[in-house]
DNA sequence: CACGAAGTAAGCTGATTGACGAAGTCAGAT
DNA sequence: ATCTGACTTCGTCAATCAGCTTACTTCGTG
């Protein structure tokens, strides 16, 4: 939440999206913050192109406090929505599905793996903006409690070394990675999906499509 | 990342956590950012107390490109590492450790859950502030990608609510979740976890003796 | 010991923030 | 048709930030 206000582009509209999500109105949330409801406004256009951090601090703790104090609503609806900037879809498999149709549907080209491990069921996956992935949370960190027996999209991948790196340092893997629409791939990470047995793929599809294609899969 | 320095008492340390992680000295960090080293000093000393979030970003992102074009290095470091303010320990267990057992180490006490479900093996855990993951990630989002073969533990819990609420909105569901001392359990909390079959646990032990506890098990 | 590298401390300046309040717009109710 | 509530815009001003420079402390090492 605060992390996203940092890094969005337009902080004044994440704010502001936020106070939606809390239903404050500017004046309710100014009198949380004992000021005027104009100072709202002007941070939520944008007046102010770099507010402290103190004072995110601030806006943000006073919109968890009043949730808080109010029976945690808000939770509710937010589990609910896509919120998360880094993580751009995800879901679970009604059953499993295998490696290989999934490439198949993806039009991916094997970076590494051998015809023996695409034959396995994964279960699920999730898919990551790479960069964004870094700047809001710890690098990966929050991707702990990963099922291994998924698949991981990355895109905005540069050359590949990060994830793999990222992937190989963690103590559970995910079946399969795949790099969407990366600019190329260093020979390092092939060499590092081999060490751990992770199926690497590459695909040019975007996003959308993939997800798309995935959303429907049998 | 961001978000933790933002939220973070002391942005200073926080800031200065980083650079140390990214293994660079003031003096790098000051090239990468086109700034005289004294600048850097001057926010990891806290002379400027409430730093623009513009600046928290340059930062950051200075730092990212540069590991970014430097093979990643730090990624690896950093999995490794615990710097997620919100998930206070994780881990996933060698083999399937029956509820039942986990429980009993922990003494814990059954608020939701039957003699047969609790019979069931999970695989591994993860610990959670739940204040803490309101505030530094987008209230629970994040958590999405869990295994459901997993217990989740939550410190810091009020009533309860919330986290049962998140838990009911989440696609995925743990296997069992652990509320650590709470203060008092709102009968809403059970109820949601019988709709959910998820087997429901408080126990008043701390954190870390949980953890003590649950690294060496069998 | 002396040297340089890393970091701290302090003073200074111009640019911005954080706040106010008054005067607007705009959309729905009355 | 006007009134009310929610929001926007803007001028103002003290406080603070972002940056520089220069001088001072530690260090570790040749």
């Amino acid at each position: 939440m605060a992390g996203e206000i940092v890094v969005s582009e337009r902080p004044g509209e994440t704010l502001r999206k936020w106070r939606e999500i809390f239903q404050l109105s500017q004046k309710e949330l100014a009198t949380l913050l004992k000021v005027n409801p104009s100072v709202v406004c002007d941070f939520e256009k944008g007046r102010r192109a770099s507010p402290g951090i103190v004072t995110v601090r601030k806006f943000v703790e006073a919109m968890v406090d009043y949730d808080s104090s109010h029976g945690g609503k808000v939770v509710n609806t937010m589990a609910g929505t896509r919120t998360n900037e880094a993580i751009v879809d995800i879901r679970e498999f009604a059953s499993g599905i295998s490696i290989e149709s999934i490439i198949e549907k993806i039009e991916g080209e094997i970076l590494a793996g051998n015809e023996k491990i695409i034959e396995r069921p994964i279960y699920g996956y999730t898919m990551v903006d790479s960069l964004k992935a870094i700047t809001t949370f710890n690098a990966f960190g929050e991707m702990y409690g990963w099922s291994n027996e998924r698949a991981v999209f990355f895109s905005g991948v540069h050359y590949g070394r990060s994830p793999m790196i990222a992937i190989r340092a963690h103590p559970v893997k995910p079946r399969m990675a795949v790099y969407v629409k990366p600019k190329s791939v260093d020979p390092l990470a092939p060499k590092l999906a081999d060490m751990e047995k992770v199926v690497l793929v590459k695909t040019d599809l975007d996003e959308s499509t993939i997800v798309e294609r995935l959303r429907y899969i049998r």
